[in-house]
RNA sequence: GGCCCCGUCGUCUAGCGGCCUAGGACGCCGCCCUCUCAAGGCGGUAGCGCGGGUUCAAAUCCCGUCGGGGCUACCA
């Protein structure tokens, strides 16, 4: 079986981050790339740490994204189940394997007592376990069994270097005595994360692991712990590993799940598309040419290959990330980009379907103008609140409409007044006669006023189209209104 | 402290010994277009951490150094 089997198995405690992402991207590239398997797995051993909404959220941001899995929760397949809650006697089972052969010990040293040991001996207290029960006698254990002590179980590590090719990184060596013997599970056999990740990975035949650098050191481990499986005839030893750089945030420190910057989920409310999201976390590490990186995901399954993944620390830059996104909105069919737009305006209070003829005609005129979805719905808004709860924004107002203002707005009314018909071009052709021409004004200085009364905020859809889809008497209520206000304004 | 990873414009990157007077993108700054803001067009700003080697030739290979980061739990 030559299938490339790669797994993306998050731990559910907190929101879904966009390291964390990241990282599921890549796998997910890697396995569409080679027609392998993308295998989602929960990681849920810390009931402490563990939550429903985030085991909910994360199911929420795959499906959001598009990135489907092909065995894992809610899906099933034939390695399951794939919540690690649900797999307490598999562990167990290989842990009995695993003491019955002697590649586990018990151990019963306290922290305390290998920090005093090291002490003693001079040397650094911080070094860690010493590996001092590797060796007790049945009556040793007796004897510590008898004071009340638990033990936990340790895996034997081999007395040589452990050398791996990272696909990423090259050959990586780990000296012989660097990485002490490790706990894999607690006294009362409760299985810890050191063995319950490699050993599902290879219960289910997975083939390549990519994963953050930060887990590169825990590799030797790993690797220990999968050869001592496969001498108890579980798996088939070490796989394939990649360890994708870092995503750092503001400062060059790893994103924390703490800061807000590292949500997957403020990105989504703000107004970002899968695609635009997925192409930017994409370029956090790889890149699809010398001379393009936006591309769709399709594209990205192309050309994916790990090997051509950066090894340097990536910093998520918000400003490229948009711009990415902006993109991405641009090149959506108008339909489709008001239809993504509605949950948008639905957050700024505005209820309107997909296929309201305001809102398809007036889409297309700020699709190229935003960069998130959210700041299409604020340009937009005007267009859809009741008179009685239309507002100006304070800062434009105060800007805009001041006193000097009042002529320009009085004079467009005056023109606006005679219009036969209310469409853009005689629009257009009113305000410029009577503001332009009429009061001999610069075009910003007429329009500015205008703009402001008719959607409130200095930043609008082209005013023209605007104020026909406002319709004559909103339009004109509007202009009238501001007029007064900006009496008050002074 | 120890171990491991990394070091090209402010940021993400291309580069894998000669195609590099180092390419692209975002950002930033001009100009054009223009009813605002964008989009688009044109132009500009800015980088191989440092020091030794190897080589006819180094951003590319080696060593050192400095700098940054990660890990160092009976969390995951």
């Amino acid at each position: 079986m030559s299938t490339v089997r790669v797994r993306f198995c998050p731990s559910p405690t907190g929101t879904p981050h966009v390291g964390l992402i990241r990282t599921a991207l890549f796998n997910w590239a890697h396995a569409r790339h080679h027609q392998g398997d993308f295998v989602f797995r929960i990681e849920d051993t810390d009931a402490q740490r563990d939550s429903l909404e985030s085991y909910e959220a994360i199911l929420d941001a795959l499906r959001w994204l598009g990135l489907d899995w092909d065995e894992g929760p809610e899906k099933g397949g034939p390695h399951g189940p794939y919540r690690q809650s649900e797999r307490r006697d598999l562990y167990r089972d290989a842990l009995g394997r695993l003491v019955q052969a002697g590649e586990v010990y018990e151990s019963y040293s306290s922290a305390e007592e290998i920090e005093a040991r090291h002490r003693a001996a001079g040397r650094d207290p911080k070094l860690g376990y010493d590996n001092a029960d590797r060796d007790l006698t049945e009556e040793q254990k007796q004897a510590f069994r008898a004071e009340g002590r638990k033990p936990v179980y340790r895996l034997r590590m081999p007395d040589r270097d452990i050398t791996f090719t990272d696909l990423i990184r090259g050959e990586i060596t780990f000296k012989q005595g660097q990485v002490p013997d490790f706990v894999l599970a607690r006294g009362d056999g409760t299985p810890l994360y050191p063995l319950t990740n490699p050993l599902d990975d290879a219960l289910m035949d997975i083939t390549h692991v990519l994963r953050g650098e930060d887990l590169l050191s825990s590799t030797p481990r790993q690797i220990a712990l999968l050869e001592a499986l496969q001498r108890v005839g579980i798996g088939n030893g070490p796989f394939v590993y990649a360890h994708l750089p870092l995503v750092t945030g503001e400062g060059n420190r790893k994103l924390s799940k703490r800061d807000p910057e590292s949500n997957l989920f403020h990105y989504r409310d703000r107004g970002f598309v899968p695609e635009g999201l997925l192409n930017y976390l994409a370029l956090l590490g790889w890149s699809i040419a010398d001379d393009r990186d936006v591309f769709s995901l399709d594209e990205m399954v192309a050309a994916f290959d790990v090997s051509r993944v950066s090894s340097n620390t990536a910093r998520f830059d918000l400003k490229k990330a948009e711009a990415i996104n902006a993109a991405h909105l641009r090149a959506l069919e108008p339909a489709d980009f008001a239809r993504r737009l509605v949950p948008y305006l639905a957050a700024e209070g505005v209820t309107v379907s997909a296929d309201d003829p305001v809102l398809t005609a007036a889409a297309p005129l700020v699709q190229e103008r935003s960069q998130v979805l959210s700041d299409a719905a604020r340009m937009l808004k005007f267009l859809f609140v009741a008179e009685e709860d239309f507002e100006l924004d304070a800062d434009a107002a105060a800007k805009t409409l001041g006193p000097d203002a009042d002529p320009v707005l009085t004079a467009a009314v005056k023109g606006l007044e005679q219009l036969e018909v209310w469409t853009t071009a005689a629009i257009e052709e009113s305000l410029k006669a009577s503001l332009v021409d009429g009061l001999g004004l610069k075009p910003r200085k007429a329009f500015g006023p205008v703009r402001v009364a008719i959607s409130g905020r200095t930043v609008s859809p082209p005013l023209y189209e605007s104020m026909e889809l406002l319709g004559r008497d909103r339009s004109m209520r509007r202009l009238g209104g501001a007029v007064q206000g900006s009496e008050g304004v002074v």
